[in-house]
DNA sequence: ACTATGGCTTGATAATTATCAATTCAATTA
DNA sequence: TAATTGAATTGATAATTATCAAGCCATAGT
């Protein structure tokens, strides 16, 4: 592993208290690999092996069921995924998929389990990130309990318009099939939604949104900090 | 706090492995408090003083957005809620009410925070019990996404009825509109859903749901052991 | 026994969401 | 440039779910 992925998994809020001694512990027996696009990394239902972290590039995590699929999350560097299963050394219960070529970290269960066990300001990252995450899985099934699908959509963009840095103008970096998954509902449905919200201070263009009346989507979308964010 | 409930308590995954001093140190600060049915415990929004922990009855954790309820989970003992929250000393994001008169076991959330910091036994415990919440929520999460309404009320029956011990014959304890809810439909959608299962083998007679054919609700339910159980 | 009361059910209808089919559009390749 | 490809959109329709309005039914209170 290069310098500069080092230094960005060490600042990784569930790495950066814990010494460097465990820390190259950890380092020295995981691996840092290419994937190209399209790559399935996990599979529901396997036993973890690594702590999977995306240092570069898109993952989508995803589930299987009955013939039909969703995407239960997407994620962006630098994030950890399948926390929970490394933990409880159990099954897992999403899949992972590149959606970009990616670099993807991966740290053996057993040595997180290890390090966990002996270093206490490890320990103690990794609840706090495991409560984090936690949090974010009740805000998505509030999301999806109690709005419905043009609702969702609104509120995807004001909060992806603060990410982008307010700057009212979108850019759309996946295929808007797997966002219409991420957020509940089917492609054609997510474009029927985007026009809907034409009525309510959004422009598209292609894979550009532009809020051109931010008051009234945020009308329309009634934002709520224990949902979004 | 009386010795039944005090062993109760300590046999939790949670506090098993704490040291005694710990344990003690936990307990001294905390209060064992009796609800009457229907008192909101925990209001979403609020910071977390307590964790809580169901020793008697049944709280049911809820959310509120836009005029709408939803029932995201409804606990029996001995189980702990808001833990999340309280690691991370951020506002509650679920509301909790008592469905039944209650006794409830609260934990002032700073001492939780103070002896995770020093009892690696209790720390290793709390990421576990998080670890496996965090799982449940991910089986909720995909159950909504995957599964229809009387798909979701089908799986539960098998659910409960393996809960009750395979008996066949489910007894009902909580109201059915708060079930509805919890399932993520309304209460006349959990009516004629239970009429549409009189198809496949389930009878219901008020509060008592019998499964009569067990191969054919099984077929009809698709359980799968990634989403349920 | 009568009569509230509240939870549950049923019916009618509307809103939401999914599905299937066809078309458009943009990007890439031959 | 023309052809191909796949994603996105649009239209038509069906399935699912919610809402509103009665009605039913068991329970508790008078």
């Amino acid at each position: 592993m290069r310098q500069a992925e080092h230094h960005l998994v060490r600042s990784l809020p569930l790495f950066l208290s814990v010494s460097e001694k465990h820390f190259d512990e950890l380092m020295n027996t995981a691996l840092l690999q290419r994937f190209p696009q399209g790559v399935t990394l996990i599979r529901e239902g396997d036993l973890p092996d690594f702590l999977h972290i995306v240092v570069e590039g898109t993952v989508e995590l995803f589930a299987n069921h009955d013939g039909h699929e969703t995407v239960l999350d997407i994620l962006q560097p630098v994030t950890t995924f399948i926390l929970a299963a490394v933990i409880r050394d159990e099954v897992y219960l999403k899949s992972a998929r590149s959606l970009t070529p990616a670099q993807i970290l991966m740290i053996p269960a057993q040595a997180v389990r290890d390090v966990f066990d002996r270093d206490a300001a490890f320990a103690r990252a990794l609840v706090n990130e495991l409560a984090a995450r936690y949090r974010c899985l009740v805000r998505s099934l509030k999301n999806e309990k109690l709005r419905n699908s043009t609702e969702r959509l609104a509120n995807w963009i004001l909060q992806e318009d603060a990410h982008q840095g307010r700057k009212g103008r979108i850019a759309l970096d996946i295929d808007k099939r797997t966002l219409a998954s991420r957020l509940g509902m089917t492609p054609e449905n997510f474009s029927r939604n985007l026009a809907q919200l034409s009525k309510h201070g959004v422009i598209t263009s292609g894979p550009q949104f532009i809020i051109e009346d931010f008051a009234a989507l945020q009308q329309f979308a009634k934002p709520n900090n224990l949902i979004d964010q």
